[in-house]
RNA sequence: CGGGGAGUGGCGCAGUCUGGUAGCGCACCCGGCUGGGGGCCGGGCGGUCGCAGGUUCAAAUCCUGUCUCCCCGACCA
């Protein structure tokens, strides 16, 4: 029997000062988890039991598509990612042993598994593989935030496909996209799978799962039948009223004018009218100049992307070649122009590359050279497909990735196929973080009392609220209740404690929000009825005495 | 890494400007009452004021350094 009189669940009625995330808050004050450090997180006994039944859910669902679960360690030996190149990564703790071997805590398992499967698997017969683990990943956030949303310790459902060709990772890729589907849809949360950015050494195709809440870090645009996260996402062309063409560019005085909204200002046209110039360095071209319609905004993922390497803005005195920052434009300025793929063709204000003057009546293609890219930042209110896009903060739950070759060439993972020629094998790389799916379903189920959680990741099922002193006749009853329920096959909470009163035990029991609760007090012996309250939505049921474990379970598989 | 804020009992805070016996609410312990929405009465325990150095007759308070935590941004393989 859990007596909560028993159980350590520390509760707070006031919020941490310094919490800012109500998924923060909430777990904190229902006696689930506690901070030791930045970014460093215990769960207490009530938050275990949410995190491991997270952690159920995500091994059936893999399971059901053929993975195995293993277990790789924490600590690997830096050898295997200096080959992989992802020594490098900031965010890899580093560190050495007594010998002074020099070793890293993992932030993923690419190395080890694939370094394992390398020596494992040498047959075209023993694929197609799909390998996982729930590990306790270790990295060096720059700022770990909002509770357990960025952590820098944190545990990780990861798994690795292993194919022989292109055809076998995508359908392994399809498995998981299955998978993560029917993981996120039984733990009872709003999600989207949007398209997202690979990264610098990511492969050739990656989704991620992002839960809807407030405290989410990512931005998603979201349109009918279109989703992608705001780092890589693509809008229609917009129209914008322009000033009548002219035969030629034509240069007006601007004095002191440096920005969009000095022209707009000096010059009487709207934004969208002038060209937003923006000079950048990149190793392999150089110096280049980036174009968006004033009223736009660079996306620096995909301008990333675009130019196919990093860039960083151009310095002061590298410009001198081009012009005057605040002036520039990119009608004789020497260097290669990227032209934004919003910008329609039209007459533009645009710098003329000489101190207080601007160029109108500027058009691309016929005054000035360019290359066509996507590099501007969707806004809300732009459309895709003709469809209106709406932009969510959304909290990032899972990622899936086809990672090709990325893994299995430098470390060596290859098999004989049925010729037996060597094949370098095709790998895919699946994450989901437990605790930020507990985190986002406390975000997207909370009300002004507390938690809220679906059936499926709640601690308890029934919190038992046993009001009177103990050795009276409602607690017998409610010892006896116990007993029924659990032969129900529910699994109760019992709050048996003497030092809190009725108002603290609905307090508490909302706050830590188990989907059905049930009171047994004098006033249920004298009905003979037993009340029971449904957390969502908090709606009150009378269940009959004499088969109220029965009604109490119905009642149970009927909520959310 | 840039900007901002905070460290005073378990939690939330006041006190710092203007140096002079370290306080409040909650929690906790003991006793009693109460028993269907964080209840009441009485009595208690608990703090080298993040750390180090300095100024001073005297430092939570002034000065210097340092550590930690939070927020915004950058970053996030």
């Amino acid at each position: 029997m859990t007596r909560l009189s028993r159980y350590l669940l520390p509760t707070e009625k006031q919020p941490p000062a310094d919490a800012e995330a109500l998924s923060h808050k909430l777990l904190v004050r229902a006696g689930l988890a506690r901070q030791l450090g930045a970014g460093l997180w215990t769960f207490l006994p009530a938050g275990w039991r949410v995190h491991e039944r997270v952690v159920g859910i995500v091994r059936e669902e893999l399971d059901a598509i053929g993975g195995q679960e293993l277990l790789m360690p924490v600590l690997n030996p830096a050898e295997p990612w200096r080959r992989s190149g992802r020594y490098a990564i900031d965010e890899l703790f580093k560190l050495s042993d007594r010998k002074g071997s020099e070793l890293v805590l993992a932030l993923s398992a690419e190395e080890a598994v694939t370094t394992h499967v390398a020596q494992l698997v040498r047959s075209y017969r023993d694929l197609p593989l799909i390998l996982y683990h729930f590990q306790t990943k270790e990295r060096d956030e720059p700022r770990p935030r909002a509770g357990l949303l960025r952590t820098r310790e944190f545990i990780m459902k990861d798994a690795y496909s292993f194919d022989v060709d292109r055809e076998g990772l995508d359908a392994a890729y399809e498995l998981h996209r299955g998978a993560y589907a029917r993981i996120l849809d039984r733990a009872g949360l709003q999600w989207y799978e949007v398209e997202s950015d690979v990264g610098m050494m990511g492969g050739f195709g990656a989704h991620e799962y992002m839960a809807p809440c407030p405290a989410g870090e990512n931005d998603v645009a979201l349109a009918p039948g279109y989703s992608a996260n705001v780092e890589i996402a693509s809008a229609d062309a917009q129209s914008v009223p322009l000033p009548p063409p002219l035969d030629a560019p034509e240069p007006v005085a601007t004095p002191g004018a440096t920005t969009i909204a000095d022209l707009t200002a000096a010059l009487g046209v709207p934004e969208g009218a002038c060209l937003k110039a923006y000079p950048v360095v990149t190793e392999r071209r150089g110096l280049v100049l980036v174009l968006v319609r004033g009223d736009h905004r660079i996306n620096d993922i995909k301008l990333t992307n675009a130019l196919g390497e990093a860039f960083r803005p151009a310095r002061e005195d590298e410009l001198e070649a081009i012009g005057p920052a605040g002036s520039l434009g990119p009608v004789g300025a020497g260097v290669a122009v990227l032209l934004d793929a919003g910008v329609a063709a039209g007459g533009y204000v645009t710098g003329a590359n000489r101190p207080d003057e601007h160029l109108r009546g500027v058009q691309p293609g016929r005054d000035f050279a360019f290359e066509a890219v996507d590099v501007r930042r969707v806004e809300a209110g732009d459309t895709v497909g003709g469809e209106p896009i709406r932009i969510e903060p959304a909290i990032e739950v899972g990622n899936i990735f086809k990672l090709g070759h990325r893994y299995s060439e430098p470390l060596g993972a290859t098999v004989l196929d049925e010729t037996g020629a060597t094949r370098t094998l095709w790998m895919g790389s699946y994450g989901i973080g437990p605790a930020r799916i507990m985190a986002a379903a406390v975000e997207q189920h909370a009300d002004d009392r507390g938690i809220s959680w679906p059936r499926s990741l709640a601690p308890w099922d029934v919190e038992l609220v046993g009001l009177g002193k103990a050795g009276t006749d409602e607690r017998a009853l409610a010892e006896r209740l116990y007993g029924e329920l659990a032969a129900e096959g529910l699994r109760v909470l019992y709050d048996d404690r003497e030092d809190a009163g009725p108002g603290s035990k609905f307090s508490d029991a909302e706050l830590l929000g188990c989907p059905l609760r049930l009171t047994v007090g004098r006033r249920t012996l004298e009905a003979g009825e037993l009340e029971a309250q449904a957390r969502r939505g908090r709606e009150d049921h009378a269940l009959p005495l004499a088969t109220a474990a029965t009604a109490a379970r119905e009642l149970w598989e009927r909520l959310p």
